[in-house]
DNA sequence: CATTATTTTTAGGGCACGCTAAAACTTAGG
DNA sequence: CCTAAGTTTTAGCGTGCCCTAAAAATAATG
């Protein structure tokens, strides 16, 4: 029943993890350390071992470990106590597993029907198996957006970003006019909660009251007022609307 | 900067690997062996230890390995220095990985321009991470097709699969006629000859000519008289077609 | 049926990633 | 500026999956 076991090849010295097949291979778990660096690190362009840790749910010890395995990869710098930066390198992984996974995000929900609060998982694992190619063909497909679903800018496939920063609801004011552009895609009840009150990218939102002490704000959006607590307004970014009468 | 690092729970014993997030979960390996075993047992039943380390590229010691850890999971049967042949449960991890794949496959060539020869090596990554609930999105977007672009058919969600053994264009008798239904999908070289004499699925065949001594075929495909090896033909399953005059 | 060939298994490692407990370093606060 | 608290690292391990080399079992053959 075969005695050509031998003839196939066998390549494959190190542990070659699912990834993607492309330029610059790491594992999922790599590729999950450095989007969680690329996001912690923002402004002030470092992350700490703590946080890495708490992110993605593993010890402070284990991130330890990972990030020296990704300094000699040359992924980021990392100097001991000190916290680590993503180098050139480890920025372009980073950027190209977030529009991966921003991609899928979109192709999912406008293609397949997914509801918004629950892409964020399947893209989680998907991110780390589609080639390049397929996400550029959903890309191409979808029309090369700019935005995920939940408003998240998706970076182009030769690594830029619009890193604008934006407003939440929470710091606007009374009377001020705003669009709605952006929410975390990671809590799927804020994600229902927010469909609900029609409060998704795009949409046009006013402050029409605040309570005092820190009190919830009453909101218009469309034709309805709902009345939202601070935590989750904090949540909800906006960009200001020319207030034309 | 942040205090919380412990407040986020860490249930993650054993090393859960990127799998599908559904029932009986299972590592990618482990996913890759079962399809293995499932499609080299065959009528038999049974799969050697040689014969599945020639299918997946890796050495007999570490099938043997696997073998034994599958065995303790209840996956399949094993006895040593005698082979091993799936259990219930492992067939329907086999039977839903193979689902999976052959979906994945079909969606990429139907809905997203794939070229039928490269489809193969995308699915093989993405079986492993899309969930059920994705591939059954897929499969009501395409209509609930029962076979992929090689013909090969799709187990229903239940685990059944059309299991009927096909001749090959090999044992056709000079002179008859026959409808292509599947070929392998692992070799893109066919796969572009085969689409290029436009022997794809469902085409209609017809063996004008076999040349003395085991020598090539001559076909008839739609409008043209290829000829092919009878390597090839030995690939290509047909179904014999009534022969109205 | 004994010897050789083949297949399969054991023995002994390796690497990536994860964990806990304890040590080392930094930072904050009195 | 020194101590306590918090953060980060080290030490030591476990698991999954893979490898090579050598031993053991089975199969093939003169």
């Amino acid at each position: 029943m075969s005695a050509d076991a031998k003839r196939i090849p066998r390549p494959r010295p190190g542990n070659t993890q699912p990834s993607s097949a492309d330029r610059q291979r790491v594992s999922a778990p790599v590729e999950d350390y450095l989007k969680a660096i690329y996001d912690l690190a923002g402004r002030s362009g470092t992350a700490s071992t703590n946080d890495v840790a708490a992110r993605l749910g593993v010890s402070p010890a284990s991130v330890t470990g990972m990030i020296r395995r990704l300094a000699e990869q040359d992924l980021l710098e990392y100097e001991r106590y000190r916290g680590v930066r993503l180098s050139e390198s480890g920025r372009v992984v980073a950027l190209r597993t977030i529009r991966r996974h921003r991609i899928i995000e979109s192709y999912l929900t406008e293609k397949l029907g997914y509801p918004w609060d629950r892409v964020h998982d399947e893209a989680e694992r998907l991110e780390h198996a589609a080639s390049d190619e397929l996400v550029e063909h959903m890309a191409t497909a979808l029309g090369n957006p700019t935005a995920d679903p939940h408003g998240a800018p998706i970076p182009t496939a030769d690594g830029h970003v619009d890193e604008r920063r934006h407003l939440s609801l929470a710091e606007l004011d009374v009377g001020q006019r705003a669009r709605m552009v952006r929410v975390s895609d990671k809590n799927p009840r804020l994600l229902r909660y927010l469909a609900e009150i029609d409060l998704t990218p795009g949409a046009e939102v006013r402050v029409l009251e605040r309570a005092p002490f820190d009190g919830p704000l009453t909101l218009r959006v469309g034709a309805t007022e709902p009345v939202v607590g601070l935590g989750l307004a904090a949540q909800v970014l906006v960009e200001a609307v020319a207030d034309e009468e």
